[in-house]
DNA sequence: CAAATTTTCTAATGATAATTAGAAATAGGG
DNA sequence: CCCTATTTCTAATTATCATTAGAAAATTTG
């Protein structure tokens, strides 16, 4: 790996984390920049402004956890039931929303806060990641894996805070993913 | 209602406005002042400072909710089963979280990313908060409303993630607590 | 109405921040 | 070791922002 490309990271972390604890304004290149060891200047070379930064981690933030829930998706055998693949979904999300807490956290505190025209171009991520749940569910529910009666929009939408809402409360390096998502999926889908 | 403190009370709702929507640092006094058809000198006629202004739009979005809570749990009559109590204590949430949402989503929003010494003084108020929901959840645990074998602590975060994430879902005034209510509370308590 | 009080405003002040220009330092290949 | 491309730095520049001073306006009270 290119030593550009390190530092660029470096970059990228660090922001992540100050985004996460200062919020999309409180974060100011020159606290990236001293957290990284350079000078506000240096960042300049990497990246063409704090936005295109912020944008970047907002990206990254959501897609390390797709791509590892549709990962552990597809890796569950096909003679497993869907209520496991669900176990598996939740767990992979759980697992990488806290592996890379300062990514996933600076995207789900401050999306809500986020100008406009960087939430739009964030959108169709963001639903084709509701999109993957959505048939996940459905899949789920017409296997009676789920409650019948269950209003799947509702469910999905308890699911995402329930989740989400650990990066508030699970203490650093404390995440036992594997407990958390078994409890979860056993108070969320009671089906039998 | 004396007029300084409707214009207080003014002000105080616009921030909450501003500081849900571009955050704790985000949020100038300036653009307070303007939203609230005023010039900037005039806020610090009522405030000391934009901080005072935040936290207590801070312990405003907490304290409605908590009161409201525990009204509507203290008007359930006492022959009303535990889990009706349950069901009156989460819609008496949903409903003061979205009908003061500035107020209330500055709060969730805000307080991961607000400056320590200001999180600290607003500890004791959110742990209150939590310690009523903990023995609300216990008593209606032992009365058999909740399932013996459930983890509290857990389910009370699942809980608050799935309550306070409708901020984040829910279209400005297409919220139906009661209903909401009863589907989150269905999901959650499955016990019988 | 006039004096006293409350409220709001205009115009600084001093800090802090994002970004740029261009000079220095560093590193890798010959 | 030297040359070249890469990387980092120092020192502006320009803008924005919280806060204050003190004058004006509005409101209340006698």
């Amino acid at each position: 790996m290119l030593k550009s490309d390190r530092t660029r990271r470096r970059i990228l972390d660090t922001a992540a984390q100050e985004f996460r604890q200062r919020g999309y304004a409180g974060t100011k290149v020159n606290d990236i920049a001293f957290a990284a060891n350079m000078r506000a200047a240096s960042i300049y070379y990497y990246f063409e402004s704090k936005d295109q930064i912020f944008e970047e981690v907002l990206e990254i933030g959501l897609r390390l956890v797709f791509e590892a829930v549709r990962k552990a998706v597809d890796a569950t055998p096909p003679d497993v039931g869907h209520r496991a693949r669900l176990l598996a979904a939740i767990e992979a999300h759980l697992s990488m929303l806290h592996e890379y807490g300062d990514y996933s956290s600076a995207n789900i505190r401050n999306f809500g806060q986020t100008p406009v025209e960087i939430q739009q171009r964030q959108m169709a991520q963001r639903n084709a990641y509701g999109e993957y749940w959505r048939e996940l569910l459905t899949e789920a529910q017409q296997a009676g894996a789920v409650r019948a009666d269950a209003n799947l929009s509702l469910l999905r939408m308890f699911l995402f805070g329930a989740m989400n809402w650990t990066l508030e409360w699970v203490k650093p390096g404390k995440m036992n993913s594997a407990e958390l998502a078994k409890q979860l999926c056993d108070t969320l889908f009671h089906a039998e």
